[in-house]
DNA sequence: TATGAATGAGATTTCATTCAT
DNA sequence: CATGAATGAAATCTCATTCAT
């Protein structure tokens, strides 16, 4: 009875709507904060009702969530695109490794308020939240977990407990990442610091006598 | 003098609620989070009556802060001991380092949920806050720079920008500080990642084709 | 002409919309009692759109009055018959109220739930409702005032207040049947309870000194 | 430490403000009844904060059944007292009831508003409520029953199921309660509705040829 | 005509803060 | 000075009702 026509058209408004409200919350998250943000605020910036929201999604609790595991997913999407192309033996190592995390620091530049505002306060929102962020970020210390065996494999890389250095790689860049947004390297740029970052986790800070300088 | 008694008699009955109510705070704070503790919380945990909060603090986040400032008090008061002992020629560079990391992760590890509980809260309570604690960490970042620079100087270590390394060196701290709370290195003990670390920190993953191993 | 044919499928759909939300609201009603009850949970029972409940009825009182006017209408239906019924002489006036009461309470246990339902919230709706309810139960009271005073011209019962009586014998009606529909007159059978009921109404419990019993 | 006149001070405080909520909440209750009331009403009806009321009460239905339970508690008391007078062998069994009915009759008519309101809403706001109810007017139906009983035993009664007897006497007096409440019974007195219901619970309408009257 | 997405007024509830004792 | 009862501003959330399609 209800025309096709007309049902498509509901959903179609339905997920403008709904769009609507996450796009808002996002801005809105990333001005005030997650605390300090209100539903009033979000429904405002969004130009729809207060109890619209509450059609869309539980509580603020619920909206987050939701804009975090969109992030993410993204995230693994870019990855995943890396993942397909290295390797190929004639490419070295390192070479791959910087073009990867290159890749990687400029998409997340590109949303990098997002970023850090999942940095900032996901785990203060409750025990769930944390986890569900360090379960995504332990998802990228695995990937980088399983380029490091190969390596290690292949006699690329010295034998070393790949699940504390791939965790310590991802400590590396969410640090930097929220150093280098809060401007703390002067003008160093992202490429420059990913050059950095790279140099620093093949060569360390370059114990031997001989160091690894050129 | 009586009255001079009495005064002091006071001032220690003063001293004594302050420290309660701090102690309480800190419990409540790392039982529900920041955002969750109420002020009737950490009354009731510390035994004393509501308006007695006010007579001590402004607000929550004044405590908070407070709380703060003395763990990162008490953390500098430990590095500034290291700082004192190492470097005396004849000890290897790496040993001393791996020396100064185990202490540090040992007194950490002492509080190590009020540790936790400023990585994950102080970040989501406002930008200054933030900035209090990103510049705690700038301050031991500062500290490994220096290290970093003498080793450089001194054709310890290679060339690199020391302030990315010793900021990344800080990142691999906190990220595998809270894996290892979280249980996320089996039944690694602290010792034993200091070790990885300290080799990660020194040779990297280990470049060129002789690899660092053995 | 097909236009007159159009017509008649208009109203044949429209009268099942309006059945179909009349018999839902009866049963939301009773399930969840009336305060608790929400217009969604209406249509969605009726199966139609939250719209259509508008088309049909102004509000949710709206409804219940409806439901309300038609259980008495019926029930005023079925008195009718019953009035139509009795009194030829030859039958004696007990067992015709005996047999009288013994056909109310039956077709009233079969819209038990409904009668409960109006029992219970219609006072609380406001004040007009109430006076809706005690109206119709006035209407009954009535009735039985009618046979109570024609009984009286007859000798065959006392000289009293007839309208107090009678509106005793509703009391006596709605007590028991709530009390009875909530199981505490145990496995008592209406049919025993309405024997109980009329022996009580004609006999009192019984005053003079030899009884009434045998 | 807390001085016993301190505390004493502030319970006579909590007690006084306890008060003038739970007398504030019987005015508006009779006055708008159970559901249009607000918690707003009751406070500025009380005089006091709107936090006030939660620090006394979890909600409107607490404060609610609170108020049931007093006006049973109160009539239970009143009920005792009687309990304690009659049936000394000289006194008939009827003019005990008579006085008896008096004397709550009396009591009830001071609090009609609460009575009248506890009867119209209670069963209406859940079935945990109206169980409640029911289960304190199944307490006067037990007070009753007893009597009964009694009366059986002492040949005073004629035999019958007492249970159904004395729930249909509790269904007499609410009901003539409510309609005399309502003006239902012109210019009768309580005192002369008493009569009535006296009469026609010892004597029935009247079965016999004889009739009972004089 | 039927629909159901959107609405927003208004209710409940919380809790940091005040202040009389 | 310490207290805790009282506060009320402000937040969340609900749901009857509207209205564009």
């Amino acid at each position: 009875m209800p025309s096709e026509l007309r049902v498509r058209r509901n959903q179609q408004r339905k997920d403008r709507t709904r769009r609507l409200l996450l796009q808002a919350a996002g801005e809105v998250f990333v001005r005030k904060g997650y605390h300090q943000t209100l539903i009033s605020d979000i429904v405002s910036c969004a130009g729809v009702g207060q109890g619209t929201f509450y059609r869309f999604f539980e509580s603020k609790r619920a909206i987050y969530v939701c804009l975090l595991d969109a992030f993410f997913e993204m995230l693994v999407g870019e990855f995943s695109e890396i993942g397909a192309t290295p390797m190929h033996s004639g490419r070295d190592y390192r070479t791959a490794s910087l073009e990867a995390v290159r890749r990687v620091v400029e998409r997340v530049e590109r949303d990098r308020e997002m970023a850090l505002l999942f940095l900032r306060e996901t785990a203060a929102i409750d025990r769930e939240a944390e986890l569900m962020l360090t379960g995504r970020l332990g998802g990228l210390a695995d990937l980088a977990k399983l380029y490091l065996d190969r390596a290690i494999a292949n006699g690329h890389a010295r034998r070393c407990n790949s699940a504390v250095v791939s965790q310590s790689l991802v400590g590396i860049g969410l640090h930097l990442f929220q150093g280098w947004c809060e401007g703390r390297f002067g003008d160093l740029s992202l490429h420059e610091l990913s050059e950095q970052v790279v140099d620093f986790a093949f060569g360390g800070i370059g114990g031997g006598p001989n160091g690894n300088g050129a």
